[in-house]
DNA sequence: CCCTGATTCGC
DNA sequence: GCGAATCAGG
């Protein structure tokens, strides 16, 4: 495979998304990911921080010293990776855009935006599913975020701000982000959506 | 061990 | 210009 104009294209805006490497060597095919970091080198669009320091490295090479691998200032931060999420956020307010006058007593409203986690409720999910659940907390691998990659199972355990906290991290079922358990209670059957009495 | 990007260097 | 090998790190 050569780098076509299409596939540069392609390589371009999948980088530009913030997609991985890999990713994207994956999308296009006959590549590795190490191809594509070349090239992304050799198009000059590495640096995918915002405003990333672009005047660098004044390093002076004319000694011949060793051409031991030395300084590698690499400020960039790790991006939020955009991974499966269940999406929480949901109201969206058209905010007048006026601003208000006076401070309230108090304020009624509770931060949103809140990661949290797909708990299950103790709804109506199978009983077996739950057991199952249980059954694989116990030997679950207790990852840490870092530790969380595509295949492995993202259930929270615990409460996040305490020690008892961490990821299942079991193997995952093909494409979902949780483990066969997991996914079992995560994805309910959509028949519960039970109305509420008001 | 899984993954990430960065760099080097023979081709 | 290309990308495997290697490096450095989460």
């Amino acid at each position: 495979m050569s780098w076509t104009e299409e596939r540069v294209e392609i390589l371009k805006k999948m980088w530009g998304e913030g997609q991985s490497a890999s990713q994207i060597a994956k999308e296009l095919g006959g590549v590795t990911r190490n191809a594509v970091i070349g090239k992304v080198h050799r198009l000059g669009l590495s640096n995918r921080t915002t405003g990333a320091a672009a005047a660098e490295k004044p390093k002076a090479e004319a000694a011949p010293e060793k051409p031991k691998a030395e300084a590698k200032p690499k400020p960039v931060k790790d991006a939020p990776k955009p991974e499966a999420k269940p999406e929480p956020v949901a109201a969206a307010e058209p905010e007048p855009a006026s601003e208000a006058p006076v401070v309230p007593a108090r304020r009624q409203i509770i931060p949103a935006g809140q990661p949290l986690p797909p708990q299950p409720s103790a709804n109506e999910i199978s009983p077996e599913a739950l057991a199952s659940v249980r059954e694989v907390e116990k030997k679950a691998r207790k990852l840490s975020l870092m530790d969380l990659t595509e295949r492995t199972c993202k259930w929270p355990i615990g409460d996040p701000a305490t020690e008892e906290f961490w990821f299942c991290g079991l193997p995952v079922q093909a494409g979902k982000p949780y483990c066969e358990a997991h996914v079992g209670v995560a994805f309910q059957p959509m028949s519960s959506r039970r109305d509420r009495r008001r």
